[in-house]
RNA sequence: GGAAGCAUAGCUCAGUUGGGAGAGCAUCUGCCUUACAAGCAGAGGGUCAUAGGUUCGAGCCCUAUUGUUUCCACCA
């Protein structure tokens, strides 16, 4: 017995990982070796947010994110994974505030901004550790020592050093525009921070009489309560129906103010009334408007949506009360000619839900045009791909309809926006670093309230991370990073501010590939939601059948970019996979006597070690390719079909004869073998499950202090044995052809037979073969020969199996049942004639010989010529039961 | 309104450049064959959504249709 780790009799993986990972951190693997001169990988994680726990869509991001990283490791890359999280500035503060509501009933104004940040940053330390600590039990290999955090020091001096260069060269500006306001929040959202919710309303028509004359005009709007802010009603100037009102004045109902009537394309012929009530204020289109004519903005809402001043007696009223209590006034006073139901898309904030209110406002914006166009030009250019393809179109459809970046925002957790203002002399001066005093005048200056959007400081991510704006190692070595793994959901949020803040900054493009994949649902296919109550705790997974299990039913049949569901069945699979894998290595470890695997000279292995070397070989090739083009699903599939279905069903079968054989060069010769290949499965698999690979890997002979710093398997001439590999493949196919004829006849395993073996292959079916007949097709014994006689082969009628190699005779006369024998050769016979057929047809078909590849139609032939003897063969059969 | 994805076995999904469809689970049959019953050996089951087209040949390429999901925009 070898010297190496035990293996325990059952798969417990809950006994090892954690010990695994320790050790891995102790060794400091996950830190790049700074003498590693190979070219560097690099990946930033998309940093989770401090919000709460990760779940499975996390799981999902991060396990292929460690499948790539161990991999490039392995293969010798200088590789860094870097960890972090994200302030998620609004989530955040939002989940801050109900804690404090709810424990203490307090609100953020009560304890005061200081008071209250020292909450949050109690809450982020909670919270980071939660998440690092559930990285770690994943197995995720980054270097702990190079974590962050979007709102450390280092990230903080990104977050000024940008704002004040892109606020010099005139990119950034503060200007009083309409933006999306969340009356719950109290902030300002971007356009993307905007959700839209389809909805049940009205269209409310409503009379505006015309000053001086008895007529009216009838406008309809889904938001009567917005008509005290009206400063216009618009026509288009090219419709007749409306042409004779531009210029006229009409009175707005119930406010009594006279409003003009304005000619603008805006308005649509043909929709509606034609006459569109004009809230500069209050609506974007509006605004837009308001801004040609010079139209004043009148603002009739407060910060929470209740109504202001400007709504008369309806002030202090919540919006939809006003528009409950308006509408009936309208109508008691004639005013409303109809309701008519209207669904409409209605905006709400992306964070709570609440719908937004477009208002009027003094904000902070990002300049986009001039930013865009080289980021766009990157991705067209092939500079950086999208995997797949197709998500780049998403991308250009945002990057080339971008407006300006709204990027201030109302809250206290985050960035402070780094302008001071001074009140004596009105300058404001924007600093890199903080300042008391106005450099004009010297009077004391206060700095901007404001925040920054929280994606402002995740748009520097991939250098803030690397220590920019100082130009350190690092930075050098590992900008711009390889790989970018997220999901669909956020390349407008967060992917398209990353590659237009690289080309800016850094002058070069963040990453070179954005790896999409899809969502992770529960098994009806629904998206995992904490309302829904179906989301499933990734650590409960891991507790249970642990973290490779996870891992695997996660990255196994995922293909990059589309949703997966995930279920108890998947993760059992997984589980049984890992188990399996788990006994047979106990199996070859207790046939081990070795303490170092040296692959024996190609002329001691026998055939069945060549046929396994060289399907492991093209394994390998496989593998490497797939993961070269991120199919992590297709090479985890191939390396669980190897496993599985060639090297434990086939392999260690046919290998069990030499491995009982105790002190023979054979038996040493497969011992190197099977543990070679078990070795090379080991570590094919160690991306995908880390820990139980490491604790195998401990427990045979290895060649590393760990799997994961020894070399990942590549293809090799030296494992090519093609032609010796093919004629195991005729073994394999006769022994799977006899076991499906007795399976079919109900014959026992225990009953044996004798097995003639009519071939011109005697070479392969020879004496070195039997022991698989005996042990694996139920044989007494095997006999060989070009041909068999009816006398030679018993006087009995014998079943008769065809394969492509050979013809097999199995004397089972006492138990066959000859009326279903004849049947079945029929069926074959039929089955047979059919092939023919259809083969006959395809090559007297002169436009398949004369333009398909020769291999394809000489493939055709061949088969031709193989069917026409298997049908031989049936017929004589027959032929024999009369 | 614009764009994209998906539609393949009862279920969940693979199918990489076009050469007569695969896996897991489920079902059925037989096995305690000393690594594994979370297993072993077999079997059944598919007009690859529909209709056209390109091609010698289409699950794969093109067009249209239907169903479904998603993203973007949003007309008062």
């Amino acid at each position: 017995m070898n010297s190496y780790n035990e293996l325990p009799k059952t798969y417990s993986p809950s006994e090892f990982e954690d010990r695994i990972y320790a050790e891995w951190c102790e060794k400091g693997y996950f830190t790049p070796d700074q003498n590693n001169n190979n070219p560097s990988f690099s990946i930033v994680i998309p940093p989770p947010n401090v919000t709460g726990q990760l779940h499975m869509g996390h799981a999902l991001d991060e396990t292929l994110q460690d499948i790539l990283v161990r991999y490039k490791r392995m293969q010798g890359f200088n590789t860094l994974w870097v960890p972090g999280t994200d302030h998620a500035g609004i989530a955040t503060q939002i989940k801050v505030e109900e804690r404090l509501r709810v424990d203490e009933g307090l609100t953020r104004y009560d304890l005061g901004r200081e008071k209250f940040l020292e909450r949050v940053w109690g809450w982020k330390d909670t919270y980071e550790a939660r998440i690092t600590g559930q990285l770690k039990k994943l197995g995720a290999s980054c270097d702990w020592t190079r974590q962050r955090f979007t709102m450390d020091e280092g990230c903080s001096k990104a977050v000024r050093e940008v704002f004040v260069n892109l606020y010099n060269k005139g990119l950034i500006y503060r200007g009083y525009r309409i933006i999306n306001w969340c009356p719950r929040c109290l902030t300002a959202l971007s356009d993307a921070e905007v959700e839209y919710k389809d909805q049940p309303g009205n269209f409310w028509h409503i009379k505006y009489p015309i000053i001086g004359e008895d007529g009216y005009v009838e406008v309809a709007t889904t938001r009567p309560e917005t008509m005290f802010g009206d400063t216009a009603v618009a026509v288009n100037p090219e419709d007749e129906k409306t042409k004779h009102l531009i210029g006229k004045k009409v009175l707005l109902p119930i406010v009594n103010r006279e409003i003009p009537v304005i000619a603008d394309d805006y308005v649509e012929i043909g929709f509606g009334t034609g006459c569109v009530k004009i809230t500069p204020a209050h609506d974007p289109n509006d605004f837009m408007v308001g801004q040609r004519h010079n139209l004043e903005q009148i603002k009739v809402m407060n910060d929470d949506a209740t109504m202001n001043a400007y709504a008369g007696k309806y002030e202090g009223m919540d919006r939809y009360t006003c528009r409950k209590a308006l509408v009936a006034d309208l109508e008691a006073e004639g005013y409303l000619v109809k309701v008519e139901p209207h669904d409409h898309n209605v905006g709400v904030c992306y964070r709570c839900g609440t719908t937004v209110e477009p208002l009027t406002s003094d904000q902070w914006f990002v300049k986009m045009k001039p930013l865009a166009e080289p980021a766009i030009e990157a991705v067209e250019n092939g500079s950086i791909n999208f995997v797949p393809e197709r998500f780049s179109k998403n991308y250009f459809n945002w990057m080339n309809n971008i407006l300006d970046w709204c990027i201030s925002r109302q809250l206290w957790w985050g960035h402070r926006i780094p302008a001071f203002y001074c009140d004596e002399c009105g300058e404001m001066t924007v600093s890199k670093t903080d300042i008391d005093t106005c450099p004009k005048c010297g009077a004391k200056v206060r700095q901007d309230e404001d925040v920054l959007d929280t994606w402002f400081s995740s748009a520097l991510w991939p250098f803030s991370t690397l220590s920019w704006p100082e130009q350190t190692e690092d930075l050098k070595k590992y900008y711009p990073t390889d790989v970018l793994v997220t999901g669909y959901d956020i390349i407008t949020f967060w992917v398209s501010r990353m590659i237009f803040s690289g080309l800016e900054h850094m002058d070069a493009k963040p990453f070179s590939t954005v790896f999409i994949h899809g969502l992770v649902r529960d098994a009806q296919g629904r998206k995992m939601s904490k309302s829904l109550g179906n989301g499933i705790d990734p650590l409960e997974v891991i507790k249970q059948y642990g973290a490779d299990a996870l891992r695997f039913a996660l990255a196994t049949g995922n293909s990059p970019g589309n949703d997966m569901r995930f279920s108890d069945e998947k993760i059992e699979a997984a589980r049984n996979f890992a188990n399996k894998l788990w006994n047979a290595s106990r199996f070859v470890r207790m046939n081990l006597t070795i303490d170092e695997i040296k692959l024996p000279d190609s002329d001691k292995l026998s055939l069945e070690d060549k046929w396994i070397l060289n399907e492991f070989n093209a394994l390998c090739e496989n593998v490497v390719t797939n993961l070269d083009n991120f199919e992590v699903g297709v090479a985890l599939g191939a390396i669980y079909s190897f496993a599985w279905d060639i090297f434990c069903d086939w392999y260690i079968e046919l290998a069990k004869a030499r491995l009982n054989e105790k002190d023979t060069e054979a038996n040493l010769v497969c011992q190197n073998v099977i543990a070679y290949v078990l070795q090379g499965i080991l570590k094919l698999l160690h991306p995908f499950m880390p820990f139980i690979t490491e604790e195998i890997y401990q427990a045979l002979p290895h060649d590393c202090e760990s799997i994961m710093i020894s070399e990942y398997p590549k293809a090799s001439d030296a494992l090519n044995f093609s032609s010796d590999a093919e004629k195991m493949t005729k073994i394999i196919d006769a022994i799977k052809a006899i076991r499906t004829r007795r399976s079919e006849m109900n014959v026992p395993p225990s009953k044996k037979a004798k097995v003639y073996v009519q071939t011109k292959y005697s070479d392969i079916f020879g004496a070195s073969s039997e022991a698989f007949f005996v042990r694996l097709a139920s044989a007494s014994e095997i006999l060989v020969a070009e041909y068999f006689s009816d006398n030679d082969v018993s006087a009995d009628n014998a079943v008769q199996i065809i394969t492509d190699a050979a013809t097999i005779y199995l004397p089972l006369s006492d138990i066959i049942d000859f009326e279903k024998e004849k049947a079945r050769l029929e069926g074959e016979k039929k089955k047979l004639e059919g092939e023919i057929e259809r083969i006959e047809k395809k090559l007297s078909n002169e436009g398949f010989v004369s333009k398909a590849p020769t291999a394809v139609v000489d493939g055709e032939k061949a088969k031709m010529a193989k069917y026409r003897e298997n049908l031989d063969g049936i017929l004589t059969a027959l032929a024999k039961l009369g």
